[in-house]
DNA sequence: CGATTAAAGGATAAAAATTATTATTCATTT
DNA sequence: AAATGAATAATAATTTTTATCCTTTAATCG
């Protein structure tokens, strides 16, 4: 398993173990809920604040160590910071996975056609997955 | 401007003064947060309850009647249901618009590659407008 | 039309989610 | 190892959303 400690700190943060259980569970989980990570959280530090989970996901945020994701009719996940990619849900299970598809094409149409300069395309595909096919 | 009664009660929705003042603010706007309709819709009806926003906002979306964009770092919007479509959305002045774009290549991919049943696509590009540029 | 009825609105309370405050504890630097 | 600035836990305060209760109203039907 990977040691966040240095990326924390190369992100003025500081390697508290707090933190390291949360990057901990967003590298196993992929995909979490404030909720959820709480729960996860909670076994490990038996007295951990909600208000403490809060703040460092925002703080997490604004160092860009990781990103929200916004979902269709679900709570909203996080996910650590890595290339640009995609999303697709399943609707039945919930289940969360990056996909990488190649955007640039759209991307392109977009900013000529509608004279809009584009920064960032959050696509999010829902459906079924295989499993519950 | 459209009159909306005959669209409500075909989604089994009475027309109530307060819901034709929820479409056609939804049809002026396009798209509009709770908090911006609760603003508008309270110069109409100055007893009006945030209660009610919200109980007509989740009925309408439990009816297919309206759909909820959400957005990356901004509160969620609401637009009349309409054919399928994506947005663009200004990091400037938070302005929200729809563009039509065709995402078939990209559904049948996945569907194949990822083994993944797509049936909704939700798409925002972010970056700058014309306006703000 | 006017009465009936199921649904909607308004006021308010309650619940859920998020942010702010503060004293204490801890990670890092020296 | 001590000093210091930052993080944590506990708690309060806000904000957002939903539920309840009672009154009012839109739609239906004679």
């Amino acid at each position: 398993m990977k040691n966040y400690t240095d990326t924390l700190r190369s992100h003025n943060l500081k390697a508290t173990p707090q933190r390291l259980a949360i990057t901990d569970i967003l590298y196993a989980h992929g995909h979490i809920s404030i909720e959820s990570l709480y729960d996860v959280m909670i076994k490990k530090f038996s007295s951990i604040s909600l208000a403490t989970i809060y703040k460092n996901i925002n703080l997490m945020l604004e160092n860009s160590f990781i990103q929200e994701v916004k979902l269709p009719n679900q709570k909203t996940v996080y996910e650590l910071t890595k290339h640009s990619h995609s999303h697709i849900m399943c609707d039945r299970c919930g289940m969360v996975n990056d996909i990488t598809i190649d955007l640039n094409a759209i991307v392109n149409t977009v900013s000529t056609l509608e004279n809009f300069e584009v920064s960032k395309a959050d696509l999010v595909l829902s459906g079924v997955c295989k499993n519950c096919a």
